[in-house]
DNA sequence: TCTGGGGTCCTCATTCGA
DNA sequence: TCTGTCGAATGAGGACCC
C-alpha cells in the first residue's frame, strides 16, 4: 500500500464524539461498595489459592505498589494490610449493566469493550455538540445509580478517546478537542497505545522509537519489517491520528473454553486424564450456556517450567454432542504427548457452529449462579458454608443476623461481617458454624436508589 | 515469591485441490 | 499429462487486553 494514501486517508469525523468509559479499580470499587468496612483500606481482588494473580488493586493498595497481574503473594507483601478477596463475578455483572444501561442514554450506540469498559457513538444521539456536558452528566448519574467513579474520555477517535479516560484516571474527565489531538498524542510513550505490548514495545526500541512522536517519524516500511505488515500499517496510522474504526457493538463470541492451573503440578497418565475431564466439563457447561456447537477442539498444557503448547483436533462436522466433544479434547491432549508435569490444562471450543448467540450486550455473563470456581480441585455447589467451600469474600446469611461475608473460615469457626451496601461498617465476628450455619447466596443486585 | 483466566487477532507453515 | 502456482483451510504459536 502506498505510504502516502495511507496517510490521506480521510479522517471520517471532524468533532470529537467518541467517548470511551472506564470504571475505576472496578473490581475493587465494587467490593468496597459492598463492603462498607473495606472502604478506604486496600484491597486485592484475585485467585487466593498459592499460584493466584491479582486481578484489580484498589487505589489504596495500588499505592503500596500492587498491580493487576502481580502474583497475590507478591502483592500481599507490598501491602500486608489488604483485605483479599475471592471474585464475585455475578455482583461485577450487575454492576456492569447498570452502567452500560445508563450509557445507553447517551445514544444507541454503545459498544462494550469488557465488563467495565465502553465506547460510546454521541454522533448517534443528542449530545454531539456538547460532549463534555454529557460526559459530567453521565459520570454523575453512573456515582448515583451504582457508588462508583467512571472515568470518562472524548476525542475524534477510538485511539484518543481511549487514551483521554486513561489520562484522566482516576474519577476523571478529559475531552480532547481535534486541534489539540497532536500535543495529547505525541509525547505518550508508545506503551500507551493499546496493542503495543511487551514485545512490540521492545521491537520499537530498538528502533529508538518510544513515543508518539518517535513512531510518526517512522517510514512505513520499517514499520512493517519490525512488527509486520498488519500491525505496521495499523501503527503508521494510529501515530496520525488516523483511527476509522466505528463504534459498532460486537459480533459474534468465536470461541469459549477453559482452563485451570493446578495448586501443585500434576502428572501421570490417570490423574492427567481426570483433570481434562474437569476442565472439559467446564468448558462444556459454557458451550451449552453459549449455545450451538462446535467443530475444532484445543487442548492447552502448560508446563512446570511455563513453556505451553496446544493441540487441536477439528471433526467433520459442527456438533454439540458432549460425548463427541469429550472424546476430541482427549485426543487432542494426547496428540500434545504429555510426559513432563504439567502446570495448568485448558480446553476450548473453535469454529462454533450457527445458532450461536450474539455476544450478548452489555456484559450479560453466562454465569451460573449455582456454582463457584474453585481455584484447584472444581466447582463448589452453593449452600451452607464449610471450609472447603468458603472464598473470602463470598456472601453469606444467617437466619437471624442477617447478610454479611466471608473473612476466612477454619474448621466449624467462621468469620464473618454482617454488613451490605447501606448498612454502617461491621465488626468481624467469629461463629460456629455448628451452633450458627452460614448459608452461601449469590449477590444482591446494587440498590438503584442511591 | 515467579507468572490466572477469559478471550481476540495476527502470522507463519503445511496441505490439498483446482 | 506434467508441473507450477494460487488460494483456502487448517494447525500451531505468540502478542495483547481486561
Amino acid at each position: 500500500m502506498d505510504p502516502a494514501q495511507l496517510a490521506d486517508a480521510s479522517r471520517l469525523r471532524t468533532r470529537a464524539t467518541v467517548l470511551h468509559a472506564d470504571a475505576d479499580s472496578f473490581f475493587a470499587a465494587v467490593e468496597q461498595r459492598d463492603k462498607p468496612s473495606l472502604r478506604g483500606r486496600p484491597v486485592l481482588v484475585g485467585g487466593t489459592g498459592p499460584r493466584g494473580v491479582v486481578s484489580t488493586a484498589s487505589y489504596e493498595a495500588r499505592r503500596a505498589g500492587a498491580r493487576s497481574a502481580m502474583s497475590m503473594s507478591r502483592a500481599r507483601r507490598l501491602t500486608p494490610a489488604a483485605a483479599v478477596l475471592f471474585p464475585r463475578f455475578e455482583a461485577y455483572s450487575a454492576y456492569s449493566r447498570l452502567i452500560m444501561a445508563t450509557l445507553g442514554t447517551l445514544s444507541e450506540l454503545v459498544e462494550p469493550l469488557s465488563i467495565d469498559e465502553a465506547f460510546v457513538d454521541l454522533e448517534a444521539g443528542p449530545f454531539a455538540d456538547d460532549p463534555a456536558a454529557a460526559a459530567t452528566d453521565v459520570r454523575a448519574r453512573i456515582r448515583e445509580l451504582t457508588g462508583l467513579a467512571v472515568s470518562i474520555g472524548v476525542g475524534r477517535t477510538k485511539l484518543v478517546a481511549k487514551l483521554a479516560s486513561d489520562a484522566g484516571k482516576p474519577d476523571g474527565l478529559l475531552v480532547v478537542e481535534p486541534a489539540d489531538e497532536d500535543d495529547f498524542l505525541l509525547p505518550l510513550p508508545v506503551r500507551a497505545v493499546p496493542g503495543i505490548g511487551p514485545a512490540t514495545a521492545a521491537a520499537l526500541e530498538r528502533l529508538d522509537v518510544r513515543t508518539v512522536a518517535d513512531l510518526r517519524r517512522q517510514p512505513l516500511d520499517i514499520l512493517t519489517m519490525t512488527v509486520g505488515e498488519s500491525s505496521g500499517v495499523n501503527l503508521f496510522r494510529l501515530a496520525r491520528g488516523i483511527d476509522p474504526r466505528p463504534v459498532a457493538p460486537s459480533g459474534e463470541r468465536k470461541s469459549v473454553g477453559a482452563e485451570r492451573t493446578f495448586a501443585q503440578d500434576i502428572f501421570g497418565t490417570d490423574l492427567i486424564a481426570a483433570a481434562v475431564d474437569r476442565v472439559t466439563d467446564e468448558a462444556l457447561r459454557r458451550l451449552t450456556a453459549h449455545g450451538g456447537g462446535a467443530r475444532t477442539v484445543v487442548a492447552k498444557v502448560r508446563f512446570a517450567d511455563f513453556t505451553t503448547l496446544t493441540r487441536s483436533v477439528t471433526l467433520p462436522q459442527p456438533t454439540a454432542e458432549p460425548a463427541e466433544l469429550r472424546a476430541a479434547a482427549h485426543q487432542a491432549a494426547r496428540a500434545a504427548g504429555i510426559s513432563d508435569s504439567v502446570r495448568l490444562l485448558g480446553v476450548s471450543f473453535h469454529n462454533l457452529s450457527a445458532h450461536a448467540q450474539l455476544t450478548l450486550p452489555w456484559g450479560t455473563e453466562e454465569f451460573d449462579p449455582a456454582v463457584v470456581d474453585e481455584p484447584t480441585d472444581g466447582p463448589v455447589v452453593l449452600g451452607l458454608l464449610s471450609e472447603e467451600n468458603a472464598r473470602p469474600g463470598l456472601d453469606i446469611e444467617h437466619d437471624t443476623l442477617g447478610r454479611g461475608w466471608v473473612v476466612h473460615v477454619r474448621g466449624r469457626q467462621a468469620t464473618v461481617r454482617f454488613e451490605g451496601v447501606d448498612t454502617p461498617p461491621a465488626r468481624s465476628q467469629v461463629l460456629d458454624l455448628d451452633a450458627d450455619p452460614l448459608r452461601l447466596v449469590p449477590p444482591l443486585a446494587p440498590t438503584t436508589d442511591a
